[in-house]
DNA sequence: TACCGAGATATGGTATGCCATTTGAACCTA
DNA sequence: TAGGTTCAAATGGCATACCATATCTCGGTA
């Protein structure tokens, strides 16, 4: 997710390097990104670069401003609950379906980074990594590529915001690591309803912390 | 979904076109596609329809083989499997959505709908596109973007193979008219818990159904 | 006849060129 | 000075050209 990927081709290049730039905070919702600029960063020809610009905006973190071109994609509050609901309901689902379908070893690597998360509670950036990192992990257990992959788009897309991320709050950045290792804790007792049970209720307090964050409308 | 589409530009063009080709069989899995043919046959240039088939690529629906270009994408057992479960998390959620959102007109629109099908029991092919349009209309009814937008991608994939539909019974399709009324009376009765365990239960049955015909593995 | 190799062909990946439209700004006019 | 007009730059959409590689075909050879 850090962009140390190994893209065969530059459209694929271009489209991780554009993600991780969102994703990283480089570039922000609202701001304008151009084939041509785009192109002219990673030293490619235009081809490649619109072919992953496209496919970031078939993914919905970039928007198409009819008559202005690309834009990064900004969420208003409607979409947000969408999208909270759209995860909910995912994320659920792929909690119970990692209790069951995880091995071994995955469910000691999950440990595992319950295990460091605790340390990361002053550095709110590692913690945004580790954040996504143990979702990941979480998705992989679950042995759904699908489900793995639309909750993967939908983190990106509220990822992308990162003023609204509940992480800047430490009393939140505590929380989320209980909630991370309890989550872990049922997946790997194999308690398949506990499991859902928690990861929904992790994710309505994360849409609920973001609410309070009262954020001016994008 | 049926084609009558108003593609702005070439890509989309070349998107609708495969995708519903693919859909109506006219081309099936394993088939091969190229970005030359394509081009040819829309009597466009390959880069428009690239990007369609790019696009396609991202969804799932074509598969690249390696060093053999693009192909019409097979889903083997395994696959369908996943595609099932979080169909049946998604179309669930989408219905309990459908019955707290659903507009009045769109309620009547579903109740029509529910009403024509009967008719349409004999007609396998009407049946197909029938229950295509059910299902998008109540993914329209809940008024979730993401949640619509991934079960039509989901939809399209297990559509792709036509031999695979379990509406090629009469009986399922008997049963499926049944279970679709049933399903939109709950809707509109916005009898959450019912219209989710319905749906649940109409995804859980479809995939039983399409297991009984014992297709030779892709 | 069977097998192997060279050339032709198909294909994907990339770069570049052209065009229409839009935006932004300088400049001219009232 | 304010407002409008015109022209240049930017941008997206599409077409085409070039290249490397993989596949296919066909003919020659043992």
């Amino acid at each position: 997710m850090t962009g140390r990927s190994t893209s065969s081709n530059l459209a694929d290049h271009a489209y991780e390097a554009v993600r991780d730039a969102i994703a990283d905070g480089t570039l922000s919702p609202g701001d304008r990104i151009s084939e041509y600029k785009t192109a002219d960063w990673l030293k490619i020809s235009r081809t490649p670069a619109r072919e992953g610009l496209l496919r970031l905006q078939a993914e919905g973190l970039l928007a198409n401003h009819p008559r202005r071109g690309l834009v990064v994609a900004s969420i208003d509050s409607e979409a947000l609950k969408e999208i909270f609901v759209a995860r909910e309901v995912m994320e659920r689902a792929i909690a119970g379906q990692a209790a069951r379908n995880a091995s071994g070893p995955e469910l000691d690597q999950l440990i595992a980074l319950t295990d460091r998360e605790a340390g990361l509670v002053e550095d709110r950036d590692a913690m945004i990594r580790h954040n996504r990192a143990f979702h990941g992990m979480i998705r992989a257990c679950a042995h759904n590529r699908y489900l793995m992959k639309f909750t993967n788009t939908l983190e990106d897309i509220v990822a992308a915001d990162r003023r609204g991320t509940s992480l800047v709050d430490i009393a939140r950045r505590h929380a989320v690591i209980g909630e991370h290792r309890a989550l872990a804790e049922a997946v790997a007792a194999r308690d398949v309803a506990r499991a859902e049970e928690l990861a929904a209720h992790h994710i309505r307090q994360s849409y609920a912390a973001r609410l309070k964050l009262k954020l001016p409308e994008a």
